[in-house]
DNA sequence: CTCGGCCCTGTCCA
DNA sequence: ATGGACAGGGCCG
């Protein structure tokens, strides 16, 4: 077991590894204590967090498994493989400079207190397949049982790795995925998106496409990109670019931030979903919209005004 | 391009 | 008790 620790104070902004984690960005990590997503666990917890990193993701033989929690002013982590600090960065962008992000973010009052609220809050940075998935399986659902579907998923058809004696499974890669049934899938309780996860597992199996390749593309059409992928349209699209794939201008328009355009900035209800987006990226700022909008997502949605 | 009807399922509430 | 609304949408006609 390899293991170490990462000092809060030289991560540029600060870090809540709870709010990053359970804010509804990934469905991807898991809680030792089984508290993830529950309505009234107390805030502010040391409770560790797990996830298990795909092969492709670490370009290993082996998918990695690593454990991690916050206490007061650094990060503990366990994990199979000594490169877990690089790879924690990655997942939870830990090399964005908070402070400077929400500097270059407008003075707006809400904005203003969502930041302070819960300054320390990430992006996550999800692999891009489990990530795509994963809000595949969103669909009209609430946080925990999305994130119920995602670790019935991983235990059914993801590789099972040991680590510390203890059992973990990585998320299914496209082929395990592409190999299921619809019916194996309704199993799950995935209901209606079972198909759709199906067919988009076999999309990418095949090549047909890839979600990775949006990168490469501008932000407008990488979200047309996405949306080739059953179950996918521009909310599920602007979620994977913004949680998985660099894209922080992304704003997925959700009806929690629907309602809040309509409420506080209602010159951005546009005509259509591109039309919106357009209008509320330039209100929230065109570099970092999405940051913007996952703190006003998550303020909103644990009962802030 | 827009619109409405429809889709799985667990939970909450009248 | 039990049915209808609803939950961070998307597909299809």
């Amino acid at each position: 077991m390899h293991e170490g620790t990462i000092s809060v104070a030289e991560l540029p902004g600060g870090f809540d590894m709870q709010a990053t984690v359970e804010s509804g960005q990934t469905y991807l990590w898991d809680r030792a204590d089984d508290g993830m997503f529950e309505d009234d666990h107390a805030w502010g917890s040391d409770a560790w967090y797990h996830t298990v990193l795909p092969a492709t993701f670490t370009d290993t033989d082996e998918p990695q498994v690593i454990r991690v929690r916050l206490l007061d002013d650094h990060v503990e982590w366990e994990a199979s493989t000594p490169e877990a600090p690089a790879y924690l960065t990655r997942l939870l962008r830990l090399d964005d400079d908070l402070d400077a992000i929400i500097d270059d973010c407008p003075d707006l009052p809400l904005l203003e207190r969502a930041f302070t609220e819960y300054r320390g809050m990430r992006l996550v940075r999800d692999p891009p397949f489990p990530c795509l998935v994963s809000f595949i399986c969103s669909a009209q659902m609430r946080v925990e049982r999305i994130h119920g579907m995602c670790m019935r998923l991983a235990q059914q058809y993801g590789e099972r790795v040991t680590f510390d004696g203890d059992t973990y499974f990585a998320f299914p890669t496209p082929d395990q995925l592409a190999a299921a049934t619809e019916a194996d899938l309704r199993d799950l309780s995935l209901g209606y998106r079972a198909p759709y996860v199906q067919r988009t597992a076999e999309m990418v199996a095949t090549g047909e496409a890839d979600p990775a390749h949006a990168r490469d593309l501008d932000y407008e059409a990488a979200r047309e990109y996405l949306t080739q992928f059953v179950g996918v349209g521009d909310k599920v699209a602007d979620c994977v670019l913004l949680f998985s794939l660099d894209f922080l201008e992304a704003v997925p328009l959700d009806t929690w931030i629907q309602t809040a355009i309509e409420e506080y900035y209602p010159d951005c209800d546009g005509d259509n979903y591109a039309d919106t987006s357009r209008k509320i990226r330039r209100q929230f700022g065109d570099r970092y919209a999405g940051y913007a909008q996952t703190y006003v997502f998550f303020y909103l949605r644990t009962g802030g005004e």
